[in-house]
DNA sequence: ACCTGAACACCGTTCAAGT
DNA sequence: ACCTGAACACCGTTCAAGT
């Protein structure tokens, strides 16, 4: 053993988040080691530490793939609406999202890592899909100036997490689940009316 | 050693709670574990085992503490509003509560257990807070009938929760936590004005 | 240069053995 | 009856040693 270089840094890579994935959506963030990581990739743990400095950096790596597939989700949805539907399509699709993907999106809003510089690729995804809501908001109300703009898409963003958030954990199920769409629609009735 | 029977198995109890909670306060969830716990009341291990079968059912107790007293601060905020403000300051303090007490509160939402028998207690103080947002909601809105507002409530409640959710985990930092209170202000405005 | 395998310091959980 | 201490099967992380 050891100088097989059966596989580049970067199909290592590559592996190493896959099989993490296929952990985290089999099984739960729980049930993810690094250990059972490296054996699936068919390598030993060591290796993995060549790839990434820590557990903490793979998730964070796994962390921005999911974030980058909400927002692919989210675009997709939009673009396949009618200007009018936009903004509820969108909001739609935040929550089929996450409970499409229970594991995986709970990660990227649950991960509690003390990298900062890492993080911050994380946060920089989370503010394009703030930014892309916002300009959603814009298009239907263009009467709002740049600061009640900023704080209405923040507000149903924080309303639409919520929804996902509460549905994800099972703390929504009195409501129940059919009731989601329900509440989506109150939630945008009331902060962002169509223009008539 | 053996059979010392310094405390009773309340004690004990109480102990292990009030520990847990302080290594949760301290250092996060991450640093908890039972031989912390364990050897911060000056007992080995094996006795955690006594009083609770497993680590989750010990966190479930310390959850079902954090709910119980995030739903006493509710009360004291909404005991020391006028009647106008009682919506926005059960709302307030949710979000307080959050940010004062961001470990035991992300503890509550965040902890995916497998057993169903306690989590339901969970469940039951998270209904019990749905059913005073509810309540608030009913005394200010008076015309709404009783589904639309269950629907009210619960998207206003996720509203407000996610806005705890997001801010706790750092994902609002750029909206400036100076904001928190003109989201909230747009968010009751928008789903439940005052009726004039 | 690339990879292994063993080591270290931790876990949660169990349970025979002591008083 | 109550509690210990050692054991078991796991962790994340490091690093000398092999090719």
């Amino acid at each position: 053993m050891a100088r097989r270089s059966d596989h580049t840094r970067e199909q290592l890579r590559e592996m190493a988040l896959s099989q993490a994935e296929a952990v985290i959506v089999r099984d739960g963030i729980g049930a993810l080691s690094m250990r059972k990581i490296a054996k699936a990739m068919g390598y030993t743990v060591g290796t993995l530490y060549l790839i990434f400095p820590n557990q903490d950096a793979l998730l964070l790596a796994v962390n921005l793939r999911t974030a980058d597939a909400l927002h692919a989700h989210l675009l997709d949805a939009i673009a396949t609406a009618t200007p009018q539907q936009e903004l509820r399509a969108a909001a739609s699709a935040y929550i089929d999202f996450a409970q499409a993907n229970p594991h995986r999106w709970r990660l990227v809003f649950e991960l509690s890592t003390e990298q900062p510089d890492q993080s911050a690729q994380v946060q920089r995804r989370v503010e394009q899909l703030f930014a892309l809501i916002e300009s959603l908001l814009a298009a239907r109300q263009p009467m709002l100036d740049s600061a009640a703009l900023r704080q209405t898409a923040a507000a149903l963003w924080a309303g639409v997490h919520g929804m996902a958030s509460l549905h994800v954990t099972g703390k929504l199920d009195w409501a129940g689940s059919d009731q989601a769409g329900g509440m989506l629609d109150v939630l945008l009735d009331g902060l962002a009316p169509p223009v008539r």
